[in-house]
DNA sequence: CCGGTTACTGTAACCGGTTACATAAATTTC
DNA sequence: GAAATTTATGTAACCGGTTACAGTAACCGG
């Protein structure tokens, strides 16, 4: 509509100032190159023009494009919003861009030889990515990093995630030492998820460091699935399962357990702690407000995205880095008095 | 570290295939162009190098960048994830990226020009831009829908939010005649939010329609906010009005609502009756269970990105849409019997 | 005063596509 | 069978930047 359809080139504020355009380009990508009195006669140009450089041209003939890609199949759940959350701080604060990549749809090789076009680097969540394409576009020299989960083997791809096995030893630890439990059970989360194989761990080495003897018949699925929780405590509820603890694996998890429990009269934390793992935002909310272990999700989104940067700039990065988790004490293991309404209706987190 | 360092360009295909490369960018982009002949040998050529077109190139060449933007200056907030569902959904079926732009940092005016040039069309949150901004954008010719949110007076921009006012009529109407409540509490959200507006608008028609008298001393601030909310009714309560209900604006008020009223000794729902607005995610684990209205959060995401890109193609588009709000009726304004355990730990949002 | 730096600046090729225009062959029209 | 049209293709300019290379002027040391 307006007459600044087209906007300004590079050519018109050359033309203008009196000069090249190598020059203008040399005052904008590094100022100390150009002469101070030409310094000034390109400003007072641009400045009439309104010229802005067109970022895309700029990646074409750079190659660079200041653009971090995310790269994430699971857009639910509550752990995304932190983590988007960091991630968007970050990038903004080193000034790139953030193009999301969802590999829902299984177009996943075309969109992927995109990315690299499009971005700099990118960051995989989860399982987003299969080992092939990670193998393709490292060995490409793209730069990647990875977020709660590891490297396949040979690639020193670096990895930023949670440390989920001293904080399931603390919880399970925590469930022995102060509730006195001693069958205690743990939900696995989906099939080859790392979070849930060192919550498992943890699990495992708290029991021994207790001298409590592993029983496989407490080990069931819980697949951080509400539904999948629930059907599985109704079994062990079922086949008469001695127990007198659950860790649930996560919260969402805690969900189903939570309901189970009460559909079989059985009263948490009175006759049976609950822990779950995550401290999502409806943690405290549910009856009892749960037990549970705060993951650092934002700080995950900010360290992977910074460690990416780096990266990028060819600076030295770690090959892991595991952010520390806070346990979260509530009242769903017994920790405080569940009967006080008020801790049914917290304020705070 | 690879041979595919540089992949092959339109000219390494046009040589190897044996024709020019306006055939090759004929092929590509219309394919009934080229000669059924020539079209093979194309293909040949493309599939022995591999090649894939530059996007970047092709944006720069075409100004066209097949990737629309999201402006959005709060990522926290329940409502979030489910908007993004919906838009990523949408982007990705049309194949479309998505470049995520939040104005957190005041570095607007770097990044607004910028907009245009990485994206085809904008889908501006709330009050995530300016009216300069947004006015500025839309006579420059820039597809946008607003989220949410109306267009400023003159410009017609196409807008997709939630039918507030229905909503809100249906929720007080409820209250006033299942409950029988007369004497209504409406928390106000945060200062010219429009849904806010919009739900008092319901809230007054309520009343009115059923002969109530609109009493002043009923509306008090809420914010959106829980410990806004909190101080609200703790305030209400200390100046010793009465009350039988309140209807608090949103969910997370809600929360706000019933921590204030627990502490006051009132029983919810034999003494007051509570709604909120919303349905957020952890809108069942509140104690009691919270009526609501569902807000139809991924459809607005996904309605707005239709729109949006009819927009950019030309196609005809709907000045508003509004989505929908459905009643979730659950036991904080007394409509289940809130003494049932199980309705605490619900299973099913 | 002369060869060697240093500081600026301009020319032009390049990034990897698209597309207006021109041309030649094939087809249709009368 | 010539003119008009259609179909298929090539040439080259263009999108808007960056940058290798070359050239000129000023500066420096001996």
């Amino acid at each position: 509509m307006k007459t600044n359809k087209d906007s300004a080139t590079i050519r018109d504020v050359a033309r203008l100032a009196g000069v090249s355009v190598a020059t203008i380009s040399r005052y904008l990508n590094n100022g100390s190159l150009v002469s101070t009195e030409t310094a000034e006669l390109v400003r007072a140009a641009m400045a009439e023009l309104k010229y802005v450089p067109h970022p895309i041209a700029r990646n074409l003939a750079t190659k660079r494009t200041n653009t971090v890609g995310l790269v994430i199949n699971d857009i639910q759940g509550e752990f995304f919003t932190p983590l988007l959350d960091g991630v968007i701080d970050t990038t903004e604060s080193f000034n790139y861009n953030l193009l999301i990549f969802t590999s829902k749809r299984s177009s996943h090789h075309d969109r992927l030889l995109l990315g690299p076009i499009y971005t700099d680097g990118l960051l995989v969540f989860l399982d987003s990515l299969g080992e092939n394409d990670l193998r393709e576009l490292h060995e490409a020299g793209h730069p990647i990093v990875l977020i709660h989960q590891s490297a396949p083997a040979g690639l020193d791809i670096p990895v930023v995630t949670i440390e989920n096995k001293r904080a399931s030893f603390r919880i399970v630890s925590h469930l022995i030492e102060q509730h006195n439990r001693r069958r205690i059970v743990f939900l696995q989360g989906p099939q080859n998820n790392e979070d849930s194989y060192w919550r498992e761990i943890g699990y495992q080495e708290a029991l021994k460091d207790h001298g409590l003897e592993f029983d496989d018949a407490l080990i069931s699925r819980g697949d951080f699935d509400r539904f999948v929780a629930h059907k599985s405590l109704q079994t062990l509820i079922q086949n008469g399962v001695e127990f007198d603890a659950v860790f649930s694996g996560d919260d969402e998890a805690a969900i189903g357990v939570l309901r189970a429990l009460s559909e079989a009269g059985l009263k948490v934390p009175q006759q049976i702690s609950v822990a779950g793992f995550d401290d999502q935002r409806l943690a405290p909310f549910l009856n009892p407000p749960l037990t549970t272990a705060h993951a650092p999700t934002d700080q995950v989104g900010i360290t992977a995205t910074q460690q990416l940067i780096q990266l990028i700039r060819q600076e030295p990065t770690e090959p892991v880095i595991l952010l520390p988790t806070e346990l979260v004490l509530r009242s769903s293991c017994g920790c405080q008095n569940p009967l006080h309404p008020e801790d049914t209706v917290p304020i705070i987190r």
